[in-house]
DNA sequence: CAGGCTTCTGAAAACGTTTTCACTGAAAAC
DNA sequence: GTTTTCAGTGAAAACGTTTTCAGAAGCCTG
């Protein structure tokens, strides 16, 4: 029924050993090459991945773990990844955690079953934390999130200088109460609140910041009560996209306008970001970066497994629009 | 170095046929499932899936293709999907073929190399016109796309209705210039400019189509020229979420805005078209439903694969926002 | 208690490749 | 002219499982 190798053999009148190194480019006269080559086109045959995996003890696949896939962030990052690899023959399973530590666990054995070479992982915080004694057997590269310098390559945003420069943009535009909103599963979260509070503390402002569950509704019942408060801010950073649309939809659900009523900033430079109201500002990713940097620090860690980690750090890019202008209408309020 | 079921056959004293049947549920005595269960944990043996397969002859694994990862109606059609045959002890791999026949071909290569037991996919036209001659030896389930009934089952939206809703609801509203701007490379396009075209027949009124490539950019153009000439509408159906982000963005570069200038709907409720000027007026998708219902059509045709061939239309909801309110002003001026 | 069912178990074959090994004939080196 | 090298080739082993087959032990039936 399906063909196999030696049905190719059989057709060119060869043996199975030089189909296959036809296939692998082994050393293979030229006349039996094409013998071969035109045997593989007239049987059609479609080598058996699962076969040629078993065998060579190379699974020529690496795995992606995202925490959301409906984050563009990731979709993009991802799309890089699979560029880049495929470009080395490799191939990319993706799978997405959903932020849920079980899952993680879950796929991460998959993984371990799929014998891959590799793994780039955005992991929550719960198993960022506990990753040295998974003992996984193959190289991680973590992605978008890694806190201390740890056993593992990792790229990353240089998170807590782009939420300064967030918070120093507000600043000159004359915003002084500026909230921020950070996820309370990532280590993300974390770093840009650093970088928020260090930029406040150096203009002398007070901090004024909410950790809450990563989705857009917790962010908008966040603001809602916000802004209902004593604390009520006249700026707000969010610390990425799903808040960000949380912020929106709080404001209108009050029936406010950006910058007037508040100021807005956020993480993510996703296509709508340009629609709403005048603009929001944002701090956007080089994700195609990032997808090529995890893939070469991927592949150098496999060929040279003693390297010293490398942790890579890429600046992100403000993106200034209309939600903080500046504050002059605000202020005479 | 990695443990294989031999080894844990030797830890638990058994043959390692009983550690397979084990495995696989197979009748095992109490005692001796006991022990080999033991054995597994100790040792962390993982099962080599490339060696399950090979033997087994099921890959355990369905495929999905879509045409733009980007595009959010694909990934949550994606997770459904991955959810419903993770349920089912599937895995999926997902590939995205960036509307390029040519990826397609090497996806779909990939795929029975992979010896996947089945595919949903969501094809460009150019493929889905000869997807009979591909001689593809899994099942094939078409999403989003499919034309006329042929040989493979499928799961798509009612777009001529919804098609047909949104443009009676506009001219209710009191639009009569509607334009529509069409994909040039889906089916989907095709019906729901078909849709289009009836109701304003049934209206009398005459059609203005656009058929441009799937990107935004190409929907800013068009619209740019369409507002600036001689057959300027009043309202505008764009027929996916790029062409809606288009159209925004042309609107924003000429500083007009909506319903007053140009009453705007499109398709796809993707989170973003609540937040945009008055919110947009969109047709809904049932993704979870398209996902679930690709995965059971697919399975059904693999348990039964002399079933005649079915077609799943779901109906699409309207949601009905700002951007296509009353053109009573427009009308005034 | 003999015979026939079950139920459980292990040895060995099989899955479709790649890779090792040994061999051939021809070319190169002496 | 003999030996050495070498490139090309095929037979067979190996990869880590599942599955087949046959045997052993226990149970029921008559």
């Amino acid at each position: 029924m399906t063909v196999g190798i030696k049905d190719v053999a059989r057709a060119a009148g060869v043996s199975v050993a030089t189909v296959s190194r036809v296939l692998g480019n082994g050393p293979v006269s030229e006349a039996l090459r094409k013998r071969v080559e035109e045997a593989v086109r007239a049987t059609g045959y479609r080598p058996n991945l699962s076969a040629r995996r078993l065998r060579s003890q190379h699974s020529q696949t690496i795995g992606l773990v995202v925490s959301d896939i409906r984050n563009p962030f990731f979709t993009a990052v991802g799309r890089a990844v699979e560029e880049e690899a495929y470009r080395a023959g490799m191939r990319v399973i993706l799978c997405n955690s959903d932020e849920n530590p079980e899952r993680e666990q879950l796929y991460l054995g998959l993984m371990q079953e799929e014998r891959i070479t590799g793994l780039i992982f955005a992991p929550t915080r719960a198993t960022l934390e506990r990753i040295d004694g998974l003992g996984l057997d193959f190289p991680v590269v973590l992605i978008d999130r890694s806190g201390p310098p740890g056993l593992h390559d990792s790229v990353v945003l240089d998170n807590a200088q782009a939420a300064a420069a967030l918070v120093e943009h507000l600043f000159v535009r004359g915003y002084r109460r500026i909230g921020g909103l950070f996820g309370n599963t990532s280590t993300t979260g974390i770093e840009r609140h650093e970088g928020y509070r260090g930029a406040l503390a150096a203009r002398g402002l007070p901090a004024n910041a909410r950790f809450i569950p990563p989705n857009a509704d917790a962010a908008e019942e966040a603001v809602m009560r916000w802004l209902a408060g004593p604390e009520r801010p006249d700026a707000i950073m969010a610390s990425n996209s799903l808040f960000l649309m949380g912020v929106i939809k709080a404001m209108r659900r009050l029936g406010l306008s950006t910058p007037g009523d508040l100021a807005v900033a956020g993480f993510d430079n996703e296509p709508w970001t340009e629609l709403v109201g005048p603009g929001l500002t944002v701090v956007e990713q080089p994700v195609d970066e990032i997808g090529r940097a995890a893939v070469s620090l991927l592949f150098e860690r496999v060929e040279t497994p003693q390297r010293p980690v490398r942790k890579v750090v890429l600046p992100g890019r403000c993106v200034l629009r209309g939600s903080t202008a500046v504050a002059a209408v605000a202020s005479a309020v």
